[in-house]
RNA sequence: CCGCCCUUAGCUCAGACUGGUAGAGCAGUCGACUGUAGAUCGACUUGCCCCCCGUUCAAAUCGGGGAGGGCGGACCA
């Protein structure tokens, strides 16, 4: 798979397409970051960009993860040593997950966001921004709580983040869009380089199969879950035997595939009883699309092995969080 | 600082005028039907009624105080 291919494959997005291919052309040493507000426990949605975080190390690129405590404090996520402990929580679990040490740099907001230059910066970013335009930058993230001076700020410290980590690409889901483009915007105004942007799909929910504008409050499937419970979750998934669902609906269990198994597996084998056909290999995502769609792969079997393999990339990841909470 | 409106189940809200310790829809849970889920049908669950004080035999409801949220307070209309 050529550096292109391993940077685009899976994005939703790509602003633009032209200065990603420009970046692929020479992939080695360039700086990706994703930035996440500490959470003890990942979901699938941080897997999903760590799923193309991994794909970038694979290209040879950097990777910054930025621990967003500074961001987290701004939306009243705690205590700074609550924050700071689900970090390094945080950054266990990804470790685990597989993204590689030796290109992974993980950094706390806190280390550079409340240096003096810094800081003025951030105060020049405000004067250059109104506040309704930091505030649609926001609206996705923010949800549905009553906007505050934080919210504003939120997005333009994210722009600054971009400059001050010194990288050549921003990831982030769909949702982190509005604020990549103001950042897109911005950053010229204080004198500072456009880097392009890459975003994930977010994942319809689970159980209903609405979804692709909501952030990560459908997601239930986490590095905690047991086996039993990834398996039980799984069953219940909204899962009718076609690629398209009526009613704008999407199949969560074909998206799951897609984003979170084929990426990481070379092959996916369903297991299947003699009487409903014997054993079925994948090597794509495309071709059990289709099985799918054909009535080939039952839905109950697809279901089965989604969870034996989604139980394999969460496993060492719960065994990580048993081992730091023990 | 001043004024008006709102706060009841996870969500959207009814109930308040005419006090008698709460309801609907959606969601959720469980069964039936499907080799999954959904849909459909059947059953079921859910509450510091924002807080405090007062009136009363009795307060979600009346009175006072407070908190949180929304909106308004130049001109024009």
């Amino acid at each position: 798979m050529d550096a292109y291919e391993l940077l685009t494959r899976n994005a939703e997005e790509v602003v633009t397409d032209e200065e990603v291919r420009d970046l692929a052309e020479d992939p080695a040493g360039k700086r990706a970051y994703v930035g996440y507000e500490p959470s003890g426990v990942l979901h699938l949605g941080h897997l999903l960009t760590a799923n193309k975080l991994i794909d970038l190390q694979d290209a040879g690129m950097e990777v910054v993860v930025l621990l967003a405590d500074v961001h987290a404090y701004l939306n009243e996520k705690g205590t700074f040593e609550e924050i700071r402990d689900t970090a390094e929580q945080m950054k266990a679990q990804f470790l685990a997950y597989g993204l590689d040490e030796a290109q992974t740099e993980f950094v706390y907001g806190s280390e550079f966001q409340l240096e003096e230059e810094y800081t003025l910066d951030l105060h020049h970013l405000e004067r250059e921004t109104t506040m309704n335009r930091a505030q649609r930058a926001m609206a996705e993230i923010q949800g549905d709580e009553t906007a505050k001076v934080s919210h504003l700020v939120y997005p333009l410290m994210q722009t600054l983040d971009i400059e001050y980590l010194d990288l050549d690409l921003a990831v982030g889901g769909l949702d982190q869009r509005k604020v990549h483009m103001l950042a897109r915007e911005k950053l010229p105004e204080l004198d500072y380089d456009v880097r392009p942007a890459i975003h994930t799909p977010i994942v319809a929910d689970l159980t209903s199969g609405e979804g692709k504008m909501s952030s990560s409050e459908g997601i239930s499937i986490s590095m905690e879950d047991s086996t039993e419970e990834l398996e039980e979750k799984v069953n219940s998934a909204f899962c009718p035997p076609t690629r398209e669902p009526e009613d704008d609906l999407e199949n969560p269990v074909l998206e799951l595939f897609e984003y979170h198994v084929f990426p990481r597996f070379e092959e996916v084998v369903v297991e299947r009883p003699d009487k409903y056909g014997g054993d079925l290999t994948y090597e794509g995502y495309e071709d059990l699309a289709e099985d799918l769609d054909s009535g080939e792969l039952h839905p109950a079997d697809a279901k089965g092995t989604l969870a034996s393999y989604l139980d394999e990339l969460i496993a060492p990841g719960r065994e990580k969080l048993r081992e730091l909470r023990s």
